[in-house]
RNA sequence: GCCGAAGUGGCGGAAUGGCAGACGCAGCGGAUUCAAAAUCCGCCGCCCGUAAAGGGCAUGAGGGUUCGACUCCCUCCUUCGGCACCA
């Protein structure tokens, strides 16, 4: 091998570097220069067999505990939008145990799921076979960016081991009832109403009691957090399956575009509306963004008004007996057969009540319709049954629905009122009835002037009231006048007693007479619904349920848990994954043995065969993880505590609602069951942004091949059909274009050989059909895990939607080389130091730069500011690898700053720097304010808040010294001459502004 | 429609009341090299000015507050995300 090249210039030497140069291109890959294959595999294999990572049971000292959302293990592999998170949350891992915390970090699968359900239909393998190959890619993938996970604590979803738990808790959320009216004191203090108990605890009224113990037992499964409900499912009879929601896509199944109908299935439910207010309420403790926080309330959605009977039918006198029996009785907690119960939030208008409308599920809808209806009202709810909630919710249709014959009595005015049904009001709101004030809610005005039902104004706007856009829209002509709805807040008109009050006064004043006459009362209402949580899939927990069967067979309606002993209740031996073509579930066909049994009692049973859905694993790993091999309780109380709860979860903002709520539901039931210590999961959430494909150029041409601006570019019919030209409604091809064929134009791009042609210029979602997806493989293949991780954090803000480019990643890729020939020698055979890396004390200059750096960085750490901290280290690198020699006293610090980031080139430099411990666990830099002082600070002068010079004063200047220099400044002298001085505006080290007339 | 986020050079972005464009990419020029790669040095928002000096304009648009606004307030536009007949 060659040792270093003689210097040039000296004699003789031209030819020796000229063969030095020439043999080392041959032999690239074993010269010292930076080689991210060699390093980061040999660290990976250090952390590993020294278990670096590993974390302690018990905290020592200050804890921290950090949590990425784990994933899905597809078939796709690790994409790029992967490793953004996990390099975020690894970087604050690093950086805390250098703090001295102790940081628990693990990592697992979320590994139920559809896709390896789909394949093991199309190819027979058995879904845990794929799940275990998915897995081992996922976990060979991580492992090769070199995240600090404890990877002892790994679990998966799938496992039985964990999956015994996630039964577990599905039992106690099944033991336990929500008492709305127990009251109890939160960590806070705060007093709080409502909280869910153990079952054995829920009152049973005498009557129930005196029915016998079956009767007991249905009046507590009713009552359950686990409710059964026959719920719509996507019925698809030509894959002779049920299909998922995102299976379904427009009425048809996504495979094979068969037709899907919907019918009804027994289905598991959540009673997770029990917990709206709490989750609600909660939000307020937790450090989360407000944008998603608004995204959950927004979900919850919850609405005050009043529920209200009205009664059916009824001459004047009926009424007149009803209201007596009412002021007597009070309101019933259930509504009786003789009223329709109504919800509204505007008690204020019952006045103006002309008609009201039920959704067409509605159980009354039978009851009441009269003969000569009976037909049309038949029609109506079976076409309405056949619709998909797509279909239903279109608000450009026209309103629709039918008169059924019946009236029913307003009870503030005694008048009789039409009933209708429509699918515009929603059995599963409210209580699935309203009354329809036509002058004051839009849907209900347009119902009005369709089927020219009466509209009665009881609320006047104030005089110089605009009508908003959609108020103009439903305007109509009555008598050469112009009407339209008012949906707003005013005063009452027409509206008896009440007349003349606000609409807040009304509504309170209402409610409040409601109460007292038994009339009604006031409510709350949710537009979060209950929680389906089953599926009718075979790659999914099992439900540990029983369901008892009759002498001849059939289910009783009553059900028997499976004892915490026998649990984990595993999925069958299946002969093979194919539909059977019935729409219950795939375990319907299970053996036998595992189907039937008989209980010690004698009584045949017949296990559940639906299986939860992919949710219910997520609901609770970020518990396993803290004692993730605890085979005598899903955790351990001690460990509980000491670890709970997350301190920074990091995810995709697409589990913003969803997993994020029935997390957090879930570990309220744990909470009020004494499972947890506290109420709340996740302290602080934190949403990385998407990554998107490389920035893309796109032109449009039509079929003769002329160039179409795209501002003359639509969308086709639907999303499947081509774009078209607006102008002549001919079809274009998108046609992808470079760089260099276009400008920039104003504020858009053109073709450069025609302006007139604008170009689309946006990056999209990556995705396998746009062929914009970046493997990372591929990426550490050629820069290197440390390049990846640091490119992914140099993009921009961590929760922002960044576009990927590839030579961004060789800019860093540069950077850490840059980083490497500051310290290593890159023209020697073996790795040693540079000759400029010297034990020489630092010069004031660098320690300045040292410790401005480490003060930057530690607070762009702090603050998840990766990008400004990195560009800082790079500021550093610029100026220190022009120095020589380099203080060891100012690199050494520097690799500890750096390694949260690149962890593997910082260990193989410290080790280079002579240490021989790992630097995980060094302490992290101090700044020593002392050390960035300046002696002389630069500071703008301004004259009217313009930039016209600036001048050096001393650190701390006060304004006399500033204005003495500025105006000792020829420039500035010159600029105010002649000028009043009209006031001074100083700010020390920052500006100094003269403002002068 | 409602709720939320965002709009800054050719591109990613920095600066949350005080020098707009740090840092990086791309581009251009130079050094090194037989040549290239790699590396190093320099230039790099737009306009006026041959150039320099200097000046003007500029943070989606318009208005306001302020000595001073990318930053705060109001109105509007565009893009993205979520919800969408929830009475």
């Amino acid at each position: 091998m060659i040792r270093r090249a003689s210097p040039a210039g000296q004699p003789g030497a031209a030819h020796g570097l000229r063969l030095a140069t020439a043999r080392r291109i041959g032999v690239c890959s074993d010269m010292p220069r930076y080689d991210a294959k060699r390093i980061e595999s040999k660290w990976q294999a250090f952390w590993e067999a020294h278990g670096t990572f590993a974390t302690p049971d018990f905290p020592v000292g200050e804890k921290l505990y950090v949590l990425d959302m784990f994933p899905y293990p597809s078939g796709e592999g690790l994409h790029v939008g992967h490793p953004e998170g996990y390099t975020a949350t690894d970087i604050v891992c690093r950086y805390n145990r250098m703090r001295g915390k102790t940081v628990l970090h693990p990592m697992g699968w979320d590994a139920f799921g559809l896709p390896a359900e789909q394949h093991a239909i199309k190819t027979g393998t058995h879904p845990r076979e794929t799940t275990d190959r998915n897995i081992a890619t996922f976990r060979r993938q991580l492992k090769m960016l070199g995240f600090s996970y404890d990877w002892s604590r790994e679990v998966a979803t799938t496992d039985p081991e964990y999956f015994r738990w996630t039964q577990w808790i599905f039992l106690k959320i099944y033991d336990t009832w929500f008492d709305p009216d127990c009251a109890w004191t939160d960590a806070a203090g705060k007093t709080r109403c409502g909280k869910g108990r153990p079952i054995s605890e829920l009152p049973i009224p005498d009557a129930v009691r005196a029915a016998g113990p079956d009767a007991v037992r249905r009046y507590q499964d009713e009552r359950r957090l686990a409710y059964q409900y026959e719920a719509p499912v996507n019925w698809c009879p030509a894959l002779g399956t049920v299909l998922a929601n995102e299976e379904v896509i427009g009425g048809v199944s996504e495979r094979g575009g068969h037709p899907v109908v919907r019918i009804p299935l027994r289905q598991w439910m959540l009673r997770i509306t029990a917990y709206a207010e709490r989750l609600l309420d909660d939000l307020d403790s937790v450090a989360w963004p407000e944008s998603i926080k608004a995204l959950q309330r927004n979900w919850v959605g919850k609405s005050e008004g009043a529920e209200v009977d009205f009664p059916i039918g009824g001459a004047s006198g009926d009424f007149a007996a009803w209201k007596a029996t009412r002021l007597q009785a009070g309101f019933p907690a259930e509504p009786l057969d003789d009223v329709l119960r109504i919800y509204t939030t505007r008690p204020d208008t019952l006045f103006g009540a002309t008609y009201m409308v039920l959704a067409p599920e509605h159980p009354c809808v039978d009851r009441l319709t009269t003969p000569q209806y009976r037909t049309a009202v038949d029609d109506y709810r079976r076409q309405a049954a056949m619709k998909s909630d797509l279909d239903r919710t279109d608000l450009a249709k026209e309103k629709t629905g039918v008169f059924t014959g019946a009236f029913a009595v307003n009870p503030v005015n005694g008048e009789q009122i039409p009933i209708w049904i429509a699918d515009y009001v929603l059995v599963s709101y409210g209580t699935g009835a309203i009354m329809a004030v036509p002058a004051h809610d839009l849907r209900d005005w347009e119902f009005a002037v369709r089927f020219e039902l009466p509209i009665r104004p009881v609320v006047a706007a104030h005089d110089d009231y605009q009508p908003t856009k959609e108020e103009r829209a439903l305007a109509r002509e009555v008598n050469g006048r112009t009407e339209f709805p008012f949906a707003g807040l005013g005063a009452a008109i027409n509206s008896g007693e009440y007349t003349g009050l606000t609409t807040a006064d009304f509504k309170e004043a209402i409610t409040r007479r409601l109460a007292a006459e038994g009339l009604g009362r006031g409510a709350v209402n949710y537009r979060l619904r209950d929680w389906l949580f089953s599926r009718q899939h075979f790659w999914g927990e099992p439900f540990p349920l029983w369901h008892e069967l009759d002498a001849s067979g059939n289910p009783t309606g009553l059900l028997r848990t499976v004892p915490e002993a026998d649990l984990p209740v595993t999925l069958p031996e299946m002969r093979h994954f194919k539909p059977h073509g019935r729409p219950e579930p795939p375990l319907a066909e299970a053996p036998p043995e595992w189907l039937y049994t008989t209980a010690p009692d004698g009584v045949p049973l017949v296990r559940e065969t639906n299986t939860m859905p992919q949710w219910a694993g997520s609901c609770w790993y970020y518990l396993r993880f803290i004692d993730p091999r605890n085979d005598a309780a899903f955790i351990a109380p001690d460990k509980e505590r000491a670890w709970m709860p997350v301190d920074l979860y990091i995810g995709g903002a697409e589990h913003a609602v969803l997993h994020l709520l029935y997390s957090r539901f879930w570990h309220k039931v744990l909470f009020d069951r004494g499972c947890v210590s506290g109420d709340e999961p996740f302290r602080r959430l934190v949403n990385q942004g998407m990554i998107l494909g490389e920035a893309e150029l796109t032109g449009y041409q039509d079929e003769s091949g002329q160039w179409v601006s795209a501002r003359q570019v639509v969308d086709g019919p639907d999303e499947n059909q081509p774009k078209l030209n607006a102008g002549t409604r001919r079809p274009v091809v998108a046609v992808r274009l470079d760089t260099r064929q276009t400008t920039k134009l104003g504020n858009e791009f053109v073709l450069e050989a025609n302006p007139e042609i604008v170009v689309e210029s946006r990056a999209f979602k990556m995705s396998k059909s746009r062929g914009n997806v970046v493997n990372p493989d591929q990426v550490v293949a050629n820069y290197g895990a440390d390049a990846l991780r640091l490119y992914e954090m140099f993009m921009g803000p961590l929760e922002a939607a960044k576009p990927w480019s590839m030579s961004g990643v060789e800019g860093v890729s540069r950077f850490l080389a840059r980083v490497w020939r500051m310290i290593a020698d890159e023209r020697s055979d073996d790795v040693r130091l540079s000759d400029a890396v010297s034990a020489v004390p630092p010069s004031a200059d660098q320690l300045r730069l040292l410790h401005k750096t480490i003060q930057a960085v530690t607070a762009d750490i702090e603050s998840l500011s990766f990008n400004t901290a990195i560009s800082r280290m790079m500021e550093f690198v610029n100026a220190l690898t022009a120095q020589e020699p380099r203080p060891r006293a100012v690199l050494e610090p520097f690799v500890l700053l750096l390694s949260p980031l690149a962890p593997h080139l910082a260990e193989e430099l410290w080790q280079l720097l002579e240490h021989t411990q790992s630097l995980a666990y060094e302490p992290w830099p101090e700044f020593d304010p002392a050390c960035v002082v300046e002696h002389e600070v630069e500071v703008p002068v301004q004259i009217n808040g313009k930039l016209r010079g600036k001048i050096k004063t001393p650190p701390g200047a006060d304004e006399p010294t500033a204005r003495g220099l500025a105006q000792a400044d020829p420039r500035i002298a010159e600029l105010l001459a002649g000028k009043q001085v009209v006031k001074i505006v100083f700010v020390s080290d920052r500006l100094l502004n003269f403002v002068v007339r």
